[in-house]
DNA sequence: AGTTCATATCAAGAGATTTTGATATTTAGA
DNA sequence: TCTAAATATCAAAATCTCTTGATATGAACT
């Protein structure tokens, strides 16, 4: 968003509303917020969001709140392919919602934070609201 | 995930593990973690995520942090085409994760509640650690 | 060394999402 | 009633994401 095209905005903007000084506040506002939104602090956040918008990654992560689990088990679990597990396995450790501890041949996973249960109940909340 | 093909691959997982019984409990944790995991329940909070899995909509839901803000505001805020905004929002609302209210021709938008901070709060926590 | 199993990676196809531009709908005001 | 503005909707193109099957890697056991 690039201010000057803001400012010519908030003229174009400016004709259809009546309280001038209630506008001019609002869009100062706007303009403020707007710069403070830097894309590079956002992304994190959208791919833990996103790496937690598919059915299958939920799955896992819910069978993770119980504790560590494999590879192989969730594999079963999920009734999935063993490459589409690991995909969305590598997925959610790249998002950092799980970790990884390898023992010889197999790969433990876990949930990386007490923050993923608190995310999942907070969506829960606003899910029944 | 059905309960026999879950059985069978008990039996070709046992050969492998050396504690008979203590892979005999987690297997049984397993199998009754995923009968509780209804396809139901978990689709609408996929909705919530995949709402917030994407950077303009989590723009949107920034900006509202601060208040309500209507359509042409956010247009211009986001800098993205009237169409494009207008689709984030239907996705939003759809999702449970702002409100709309109507005022003449213009539509303003807010967060429906305070799950949708906090939401973000853990996702920012779990970003940070 | 050779085999087997667990996991990772890759390329291709299927499917979903995002953006755009055009066109509708609704509301306010002349 | 006519016009202009705000928003919604639609179809098409562009871009992602998911799944699959094939193959690669690396650990354990013989």
């Amino acid at each position: 968003m690039n201010r000057k095209r803001c400012e010519v905005e908030i003229e174009r903007l400016r004709r259809f509303i009546p309280e001038k000084d209630h506008f001019e506040a609002r869009t100062q506002k706007l303009i403020s917020l707007v710069d403070r939104l830097e894309e590079e602090t956002l992304s994190p956040e959208v791919k833990i969001f996103k790496a937690l918008a598919d059915i299958n990654r939920l799955k896992i992560v819910k069978l993770l709140k119980e504790g560590e689990l494999c590879a192989c088990e969730l594999t079963v679990a999920l009734d999935n392919s063993q490459s589409t597990v690991s995909h969305h396995l590598s997925i959610l450790k790249n998002a950092g919602v799980i970790k990884e501890r390898k023992d010889g041949k197999w790969s433990y996973f876990r949930l990386s934070d007490g923050a993923v249960i608190e995310l999942l109940n907070q969506a829960k909340l606003l899910m029944d609201e």
